[in-house]
DNA sequence: GCCAACGTTGGC
DNA sequence: GCCAACGTTGGC
């Protein structure tokens, strides 16, 4: 088992949409980068672990948890001209991008924000604080732990 | 294959 | 709204 963090902007999409459609799960979709895409496709597994982050909001952060509910599936707006992800390169046989669907865990008390973050000693090597701006990335466990354990 | 131009992300 | 980081595109 492995552990996520997923962004997402909570004006479009946020853990209070995923709680209100709970125990259903959410589409995962318009993931449109490649490192992204490849870390959904190849390693993202139903029953993984979530951290949901808001970003691009008054409150940057971590807000809170949901798991996998299904290994990576062709994306199908990919093929849809009307689709704000429509991509015109995209073909049939050879799809581009993949999503994963989500189900909601739990929220937390506190979102934990991003400050918070950077100033714990135990996650300089998060990615997250290495790598702004990747959209789906992979969380050590030790740094789940900790973030659980110390910071929720 | 290099690299400049350009577009997007995302914190502030 | 600004701007830094960085991914993508396209000319050569």
């Amino acid at each position: 088992m492995a552990y996520w963090l997923f962004k997402t902007e909570p004006q479009v999409f946020g853990i209070d949409d995923l709680a209100a459609i709970h125990p259903k799960s959410e589409p995962w979709d318009g993931i449109r980068n490649y490192q992204a895409r490849n870390l959904l496709r190849d390693q993202v597994a139903e029953g993984d672990e979530v951290f949901i982050y808001h970003s691009s909001c008054a409150q940057v952060g971590i807000a809170g948890l949901a798991r996998v509910a299904s290994a990576a599936y062709v994306d199908p707006d990919q093929f849809d001209p009307e689709s704000k992800y429509y991509d015109p390169k995209a073909e049939q046989d050879t799809p581009r991008w993949y999503r994963v669907d989500v189900v909601y865990q739990r929220t937390l008390d506190k979102l934990i924000p991003l400050k918070l973050l950077k100033q714990q000693e135990a996650l300089v090597d998060m990615v997250l604080l290495k790598q702004g701006r990747l959209s789906v990335q992979p969380v050590r466990q030790e740094e789940w732990d900790y973030i659980l354990t110390h910071l929720a």
